[in-house]
RNA sequence: GGUCGCGUAGCUCAGCUGGAUAGAGCAUCUGCCUUCUAAGCAGACGGUCACAGGUUCGAAUCCUGUCGCGAUCACCA
């Protein structure tokens, strides 16, 4: 129980006690540094049941309080702020029980229905760039979160490998690309596949110029340009399942899928089950079918198949075309059902999708619903900005996408030269020091990310690189390796004494301890809100606090042992929230830099 | 046009289940490395919380309207 949850009681109590009402809830917020006191009460609210001057009342809380609750060491009133002193010894109490947590924070798995969240759903003809990164680390974060908070999580993502697009790149691969493979080129597979879409690109625009010279309209050009007349064929051919098409659609996803791998690989994020939209679309048509007998959908004259949304304020929405092929919606029906019958325990699921998709989802979910599945109503778009260049929109198309692979190179690039520059880790073997690079650039990426709020659109400037300082990834890391400086300084045994109270708390101390406190409800309230901005800002504030405590305050050099050894624990409490707090961020976190 | 989201310091962002004088970082400026890692600390400068109403003892936060930006409203995904 924290600190407010434990005083809620007694304030209840007091009120009672002197005006005989029943509180419903008491306010509390942090006390603002100029007054004294380490909680306070507001005592505004309160004023509804108990009638009076707020002064006065907070006056005779705080009295009351003082006198029978052995935690409350002293108090003052400013206006209506009943703010409280707290006794030193809840501190160190509360320090006793998690001194020795390295799960700090993180609650034992209680709940038996698992969570399955999806992120990262590319199409395969070509590589990932920043706005999946985004997707991948959001969408990864927030699985962590969840698990942390006590849920049982499966990570999943679905793969849209059919359609116009990959037979574009396969097209333009059997045209152009004279037999070429990863291998003969050594070129990552999702790089060269997304060479041939643009290739595609190239081919079709130049088609249609010729065209339009040829006295075409533009319309007509773009509808009938051969090379896409070619594409639509090959498509066709693949829903007939053409052995000759189908082999070749299989080579070549699966040298993307080799490339989108290793790109996962290096950002560090991993998913228990993937899906192909190939496998799921034919399941969502069986329930299309289901929902017609059972009047969830209704089919018109031309044979199109639709929903009616109209009483939920929606429009109708088509879920089969007229030519009875699927749409995206059917294979997102097919693709849900598909999980909960591969996975009988999950009762919910989270999509990580760009909010570009909102209305799409709020449709799939009352269609759901509506086709009576249970867990329809557990059912979360994790709705995030889009990531923009100062020019707009990323587009593949037009080559201004920022590449994953390469951004991810870059940082690290930048954190190496920012660590020559420093110059503080000449005892590192060259292999140390490349993961360490590795380690400080990705981190100073995802922190980026992550800090945002998921619902706004960040820009990103390719011109203006990443910052390494102040409110960064890698400000944190260097917090972190600090203390593991002074944790390898310290002899071991002085950390492992167990606490007297007689020591007076340092501000310093008592700002981290009430700090470190708070991080359970963090990691609560971060998996409730889907957000990981809200651990990435706990975060910092912690470090911020920690940092100020280490140039304040001397940690090896205290006055007494007692002292000395209760300041290494506390560091290595802080150390050990920062590194499970950047976990479920997916960062890593250094021994030194 | 309908719907949804966003609008806080020059820039990037917190704060939004209503509470005290709106907080950080970057940038600019001042101090601090013969003491535990200066990717740091201490401080200065910087705000009509888009605008206008409303609810309330109290509004950046809730409600309504206006403006700006974005998304969406496909037999595309």
């Amino acid at each position: 129980m924290n600190l407010q949850d434990t005083l809620e009681v007694y304030v209840k109590a007091a009120v009672k006690a002197l005006f005989q009402s029943e509180l419903e809830s008491v306010e509390f917020q942090a006390t603002r540094k100029e007054f004294a006191g380490d909680i306070t009460v507001v005592v505004f609210p309160m004023l509804r049941v108990v009638k009076g001057n707020p002064a006065v009342i907070g006056e005779q809380v705080g009295q009351y309080l003082q006198d029978h609750v052995d935690l409350v060491k002293g108090f003052n009133v400013v206006k209506g702020f009943l703010n409280i002193e707290i006794d030193d010894a809840y501190y160190f109490n509360f320090f006793n029980e998690i001194k020795d947590k390295t799960n700090f924070g993180f609650v034992e798995l209680k709940d038996d229905k698992a969570i399955m969240v999806e992120y990262s759903s590319p199409n395969t003809n070509k590589p990932l760039h920043l706005g999946h990164i985004r997707n991948v680390l959001l969408g990864y974060s927030v699985a962590e979160i969840l698990k942390a908070s006590g849920k049982k999580v499966y990570k999943t993502q679905i793969i849209n490998d059919r359609g116009i697009h990959i037979c574009k790149s396969m097209l333009a691969w059997q045209r152009f690309g004279n037999g070429e493979t990863p291998q003969s080129t050594g070129l990552k597979g999702d790089k060269l596949v997304g060479n041939y879409y643009v290739e595609f690109d190239k081919a079709y625009k130049k088609e249609i110029s010729e065209l339009v010279s040829q006295g075409h309209s533009e319309e007509d050009a773009k509808k009938n340009a051969p090379i896409l007349l070619e594409a639509q064929d090959m498509l066709r051919k693949w829903e007939a399942g053409d052995k000759d098409v189908v082999a070749l659609w299989e080579k070549m996803n699966n040298w993307v899928y080799d490339g989108f791998e290793e790109t996962y690989k290096a950002i560090g994020v991993d998913f228990d089950k993937y899906y192909y939209e190939s496998q799921t679309y034919l399941l969502g048509k069986e329930f299309i079918a289901e929902g017609l007998k059972t009047g969830v959908f209704y089919k018109k004259n031309d044979g199109s198949v639709w929903c009616d949304l109209t009483d939920e304020g929606l429009d109708e929405k088509i879920v089969l075309r007229s030519d009875g092929t699927a749409v995206y919606m059917t294979q997102d029906i097919g693709t849900a059902i598909q999980r909960i019958k591969d996975y009988p325990d999950v009762g919910g699921m989270v999509y990580t999708v760009g909010n570009e998709q909102d209305y799409h989802f709020k449709v799939l979910f009352l269609i759901l619903k509506k086709l009576g599945f249970d867990w329809a109503k557990n059912l979360y778009h994790l709705s995030y900005g889009m990531v923009d260049l100062p020019s707009g929109k990323m587009k593949s198309r037009e080559g201004t996408v920022v590449d994953a692979d390469d951004l991810i190179e870059e940082m690290a690039n930048t954190a190496e030269e920012i660590s020559k520059e420093l110059g503080k880790l000449d005892e590192y073997s060259e292999e140390e020091k490349k993961t360490l690079y590795k380690t400080i650039g990705l981190g100073a990426l995802k922190y980026y990310i992550l800090k945002v709020d998921p619902k706004k659109r960040i820009l990103f400037d390719p011109k203006e690189s990443i910052d390494f300082q102040g409110n960064t990834g890698p400000f944190i890391q260097y917090t972190y390796a600090r203390i593991q400086s002074i944790l390898r300084k310290s002899d071991s045994d002085v950390t492992s004494t167990s606490l007297r109270d007689q020591i007076v708390l340092h501000e310093k101390e008592k700002q981290l301890l009430k700090q470190l406190e708070q991080f359970p409800e963090v990691i609560q309230n971060a998996a409730e809100q889907h957000s990981p901005a809200l651990i990435a800002n706990y975060t910092y504030d912690l470090v911020k606090d920690f940092n100020s405590f280490y140039q304040n305050v001397s940690i090896l050099g205290a006055d007494t042992d007692e002292e000395k050894g209760f300041r290494v624990a506390l560091s290595r409490s802080v150390g050990q929230t920062i590194k499970n707090a950047f976990r479920v961020l997916g960062i890593e976190v250094p021994e030194r830099m």
